[in-house]
Order: C-alpha cells, then structure tokens, then sequence
DNA sequence: GGACGCCCGG
DNA sequence: CCGGGCGTCC
C-alpha cells in the first residue's frame, strides 16, 4: 500500500494540482496541511469522484489537514483530546472520554491534527506550527505543541503497534537535511526544536527516508522568495515517522519533486511511502 | 484598416487572453479600458514583441487606457487638456496650449481617455465613468464628465474631418442594446445619461454596429453576478461612433463573443471596426 | 512569493 | 463574481 504526505498551501489553490497528481498516483491514502478552508467550504467532490473517503479539519485562513482513504478510515479523530471520532461528514461527537487539561484543548483549536485507522496502522497527519522566530511565543507555541504531541504518542504506544505518522513537521532534524549551514538561533533547524522532535523519535519511531536514502540534496521543501527551488535551496521538513514494525514492512520512500515545477505549485511537494 | 476596442478588466490579470486575441486578430489598433495599472508597471514586451507600438496612461487600481498601433501614432495625448502629446514612453508635456479650467484637469485625475492620430484619423479611446446610482455624486461626475467630453469633441471638430471614437461609454442607448426592460432609475440607461451621450452624438457622430446590425440581442458586456453570459444576460456599452466621412468608410462592425467564453475572462469582449 | 480575509468598485 | 489594495502569516 502507498501513503503519501503534501502540505498543499491551500486546497482550493490546488485543486486543479492535487487531482491531477492523484490520477498519476492513485496513493490508498493522502495526507494534506495547510488546507486553510473550514470545512463547509473543503472541495470534496472532485476527490470523491477519485473514490476518496475524506476526513478533514479545517478552519479559516490557517491551517487545516486532511487524509482521503480509498477505504473507510476506523475511529477518525482529530487534535489531540483522546478517542474523539468524527463521522468522514466530519461531526465532531459530543463526548470526550478523557479528561483533556485546558492546554491540550486550546491546542487544538488550531487544526493541526487528525488521525485514523487504515487496516492494522494508525495514521496520524501533523502540520506542526512553524515558530516564526526562536524565542517568540509562537516559538514556545511549538515547542508545547510538541509536547503534548509526545504524550499523546506515550498514550497511542500502549495499544498500538503500528504508528504512521506523518505531515509537515516545520523542522529539519540534521545538517544534510538542508540546502546551507544554519544557526543555532534559526527557526526550524534550533537545537531545542530539534530536541523536542527527537525525544517523540525517542519513543521508538524512525524516518522512512533516511531508511533508503542517506544523501544530502534531497529537500521537500523551497520558500516561494529568492527563487529556493531552481538553485534547490530546499529543506527537508516533510517526513513520515514509523514505529518498528512499519519500519521493518517499508519498502520505499521518495520524495515526488514534479509538482513543485507546476505552474503556481505549492511551496512544498509530495512524499510517497509504500508498505 | 481594423481597430478594436475591448475594456480588458485588468490588463495584469488579462495579458494572455489579449496576446492570444492579438494573435488571430492582428488588427491594426486596438484601444484598451480599464487597465488598472500605473504606467511602470504595465507589461509592455508580450505586445511590443506582437510589433506594437504602446500608447499608455494608467492609475492604480482603477481605470487605465491604453492604445495599441502597428505604426507610430501622431500627437497622442491623454484626458482633455487639449493638445497634450505624449511619446511612447509616457513623458506629458509641460506646457497646455489651452486655459484649462479646474474642472478640466480634476477630470484628467482619473485616467480615462487617450487621443492619437493613425493616418488620417483622429482615435479617442474613451473609459466612461461607470456612474454607480443615478442621482449619486458619481453620477453627477459622470454627466460632467460627458458634457466636458463634448465641449472636447466641439474644439477637435473645428479642425479633425475624420474622428473614431470608441471605447467603454458605460451607457446603453436604446431598448434594443439591452437584454430586458430597464426603468428610468437604472444605471447606464437612465434618460439623462443617454441625453449626454446623444448630445455628443448629435455633433455628428454615427453609431458604427448600427450601420452594419439593427437587431436586439447583441451585446458587449455580461455581468459576473448570476450568471449573465450564459444566458445572454448583457448590455451593448461599448461602442464606436464615428464622423462621417468615417462612417462611410466603414466595411464591417461585429463584436466578437468568444474571448467571454474563455476561462477567467473579462466581462466585456471586443468590437472590431473595419474601415 | 503567494496564500488568506476584508474592503472597495463594477 | 471578479478585479484591485492592504495587512498578516509562513
């Protein structure tokens, strides 16, 4: 089976990209951030007419992630409150099981989160936030975020063997995984970051990629300014995470640069993952 | 000889549409309205490379006129301040020949109107103020705008045989250039507006379409809101009014529908004038 | 550089 | 509905 991961940087911008993609690569399922679309407005109709089931969480302007599955997804939830499944017409259900501290429900007002069950795995779909600049409260915004994304992993660890996670993790973990030497003091590439990442992969995932491929150069994505993606001054920040089992079953994992020399293209481009 | 007139809506948003119109109709001028765009940052190349010659005044936002030739044009000028050449780079003439009255250069802040000679005819391309409600102080603006207009036309008279006015007049004359029964409150219909219009026609000028097509049902511009193209919903606003030593010469007059139905269009599509 | 929302104008 | 500008975010 082939997962695949895209931060399309808006869904109603791509459209026209994303089907055209996905009828190149019919994927079983697609991970998607920065949808930026509340849900009533999401385009559904040209996925499902691609015979998607869709599971999406979005809100206004920012944000938003999505899966599409060729088959139904079980117990779809989304942001980090436990066990909180929506329908793929996206209720929410009115109970939640735990008791979700206040931080853990501010945290998910930003719709940065959804997972759900396809065969054995669980897929859970992240945009974590990008930071802005080290030091600044949406710096201490992420580093929380990730916080209570470890816990949440903890928890998930005790009944499931086999986690996908994956999506647009806005944090480049090693010197070859981007384009230029970076400081300490850069966003995405900080050593608290970096930590705060590590001690989730401490709890027993490894990245796909670097599985088939220990070479520097390959980036996922290139800002849109100072033309990042003709000089391939790219960074690796899209990735997907797998506990052992997974790991041991993945059988490749590339990363798709076509779409990102599209015509008005995403600033990041696809990763496939194939089990 | 061929002149066209189209209000392009956004010659930014437009320039591939134009170029590609330009392409299967190499027409000898084409006079262009609602360009929306100061003159820096109008791009000149994709129709200099069509062997133009660029005749530009422009605002942001709002408005813009432009002329294009295959050859040069004699004493072009923009607004109504009487004799004011410009080159082809733009430059505006210090000196104004004629006692300008305030009026005169309050209008000329909005740019919609540019004058040159082709051969042995005089071209004014016209982008008439849109009026917004009858009874509006855009709608007083308008008049005026169309009684200075006039007094222009009066002077030009005295000394131009030959005079081909065209452009985006935002007015309907008669019953049959719209697609149902207006009342006397409606913008671009109401009797006010047609008896400036008509005021200057009555100089001496010839409707050119109604030389050629008495029929109802031909219009140049279809509203975006609900739906009017689809259902010939439009208003025949753009138009060329000729002398008439002009109208005389005149071969053909058509409007030519298609580039409405291309994607992301304009609302108006153009007129082509034969002489 | 390119998304978004919001406002203005047609 | 579809242009433009502006402010905001990444």
């Amino acid at each position: 089976m082939k997962i695949a991961t895209w931060n399309v940087n808006s869904i109603r911008s791509r459209q026209e990209h994303l089907t055209n993609w996905l009828q190149k690569n019919p994927v079983d399922v697609i991970c998607l951030q920065e949808t930026k679309v509340i849900d009533s407005d999401f385009p559904r109709s040209p996925f499902e007419e691609l015979a998607y089931h869709l599971y999406i969480s979005g809100q206004k302007s920012y944000n938003g992630v999505a899966i599409f599955s060729k088959i139904p997804l079980q117990n779809v939830s989304v942001g980090f409150a436990h066990r909180n499944p929506v329908s793929s017409s996206n209720r929410v259900s009115q109970v939640s099981e735990v008791s979700s501290s206040n931080r853990v429900s501010e945290l998910d007002e930003q719709k940065r989160a959804i997972a759900g069950i396809f065969e054995d795995i669980l897929i859970l779909n992240l945009y974590v936030p990008n930071g802005s600049e080290v030091g600044s409260e949406k710096y201490e915004y992420k580093l929380q975020w990730l916080k209570v994304l470890r816990e949440y992993l903890e928890v998930a660890l005790k009944t499931t063997p086999n986690i996908c996670i994956c999506g647009d993790f806005n944090i480049a973990l090693e010197s070859r995984d981007i384009y230029r030497q970076t400081k300490d003091t850069e966003i995405m590439a900080s050593p608290q970051e970096r930590q705060s990442l590590q001690a989730i992969l401490d709890l027993g995932f490894t990245d796909a990629f670097r599985k088939f491929n220990p070479d520097a150069g390959h980036y996922t994505w290139w800002d849109y300014r100072r033309g990042g993606f003709p000089q391939n001054r790219g960074w690796r920040i899209d990735h997907f995470y797998l506990t052992e089992n997974l790991s041991d079953r993945a059988q490749s994992c590339i990363i798709d640069k076509e779409p990102r020399t599209w015509e008005k293209p995403s600033d990041h481009t696809p990763v496939i993952l194939e089990l």
